[in-house]
DNA sequence: GACCGAAGCGAACAGTGTTCGTTACGTACA
DNA sequence: TGTACGTAACGAACACTGTTCGCTTCGGTC
């Protein structure tokens, strides 16, 4: 009528919406801006269209952040293992890489923690972690448990980590915060905490020493 | 003018405001009508009252939703340890406890997951936790690290148990759509979580053996 | 009896996820 | 060549959300 017949599709080499590129453009926002903006409508006009076309491609916010985290989780089962190395160090350095890709996205490793895991690659992550638990000796019944613990924690580590992250400008910040408040504390009531305050805040490997608490405990706790 | 000048409080005994029944106002909504249904609108409604109220006793939503957790945890730290038993069983007791308090309240286990733990009752359990491992012969910067690695665990643990309580009616409903999820997946892209099916899904006391795990190995893996 | 700080609150702002009904398109067929 | 059709895309709206501003009203103090 008043608006001249303008292709839809006028301008050039736009690209085609399809559940692929909504998740990718899901994960730059997020990445980007926080996890606060990643919003249906910023979605949609990153791709320069309107919230509703999406739910063609998306069930809700819900369905596009566990597509985003499995997308996220996308090159964990391909991390190249150390070579020549028995089967403890490929579990650590996969569990390290699952918690890395988790961590780097805010936000996404809740998701991990609400629903027990379907997406394709979270899948490939477990069924390798239950191929090097077996290639470890474990009977089947520990094997199966301790992927679950170990995938938990994973998880776990990962929104705990990204949550630091991005929250306070940096870890540092926010552990000098916590810090301080715990040095006001009144050591009558928090003996333990005040007493031990130096150690809970010195640095160190905690991630690493985390996966081989996890490893030693799984290995002389038989299930059942 | 044209409204009587009847007392703000006029109606019987209604109980003044305060951060208190606040909370525990929004432990009920929670409790009763689930995470989505506890709005700042929603816990004003229930004291009889505009949402701009609350704002005087609670800075935001999130400060709200952390002094709940806080609320939640405040019995554990007494819970009566098992009489006449060694650090080991009551360490396990109050890993219990906590994981139980804050599963039962649908997404404030989410919480203690995105900051480090500065309420009350969160410092008294950690504070307990503390002065268990140092009972069970641990140097200070073990025990630093395991009681982060113990809190991080109960909260993911009671994170995942809570989602799975409310998500779907029970959890027994969930696991088995999931269990028939595993069942259709092809084997030889997934050989080991096909094969490992039955024990995956198979019940058992995976909460206690998780403790344990922990526990035994952070007795054999020294810190640094 | 006048005053005053603060608690309480009505209304509004700037957004949110999601759905409805309609439009415009590429394709398949006559 | 012309037309019908299934469906992707969309504009507008709904029913909410957390939070803030500035006004009203209260209880207690000089």
């Amino acid at each position: 009528m008043s608006t001249p017949p303008v292709s839809r599709r006028a301008r050039p080499a736009k690209a085609p919406l399809s559940r692929e590129v909504i998740v990718r453009t899901g994960l730059d926002i997020l990445d980007r801006d926080g996890l606060d903006a990643l919003t249906m409508r910023r979605v949609a006009k990153e791709l320069d269209t309107g919230p509703a076309s999406l739910y063609v491609y998306v069930a809700n916010r819900d369905d596009l952040m566990a597509a985003m985290l499995d997308q996220a989780l996308a090159p964990v089962p391909h991390t190249a293992p150390p070579a020549g190395t028995g089967w403890r160090e490929r579990l650590h350095a996969l569990m390290r890489a699952a918690i890395e890709a988790m961590s780097r996205h805010e936000g996404l490793a809740q998701v991990a923690l609400g629903a027990i895991p379907t997406g394709d690659n979270a899948l490939l992550v477990i069924d390798r972690m239950l191929a090097l638990l077996k290639e470890g000796g474990l009977d089947d019944t520990t094997a199966a448990w301790a992927v679950d613990l170990l995938y938990l924690h994973a998880a776990a580590a990962a929104a705990e980590q990204s949550a630091y992250d991005t929250k306070a400008q940096d870890e540092q910040t926010a552990v000098a915060a916590a810090d301080a408040h715990f040095a006001a504390l009144p050591p009558d009531r928090y003996p333990m905490v005040t007493a031990l305050r130096g150690p809970l805040f010195a640095p160190g490997d905690r991630d690493t020493w985390g996966i081989d608490v996890l490893i030693n405990g799984i290995l002389r706790t038989p299930a059942g």
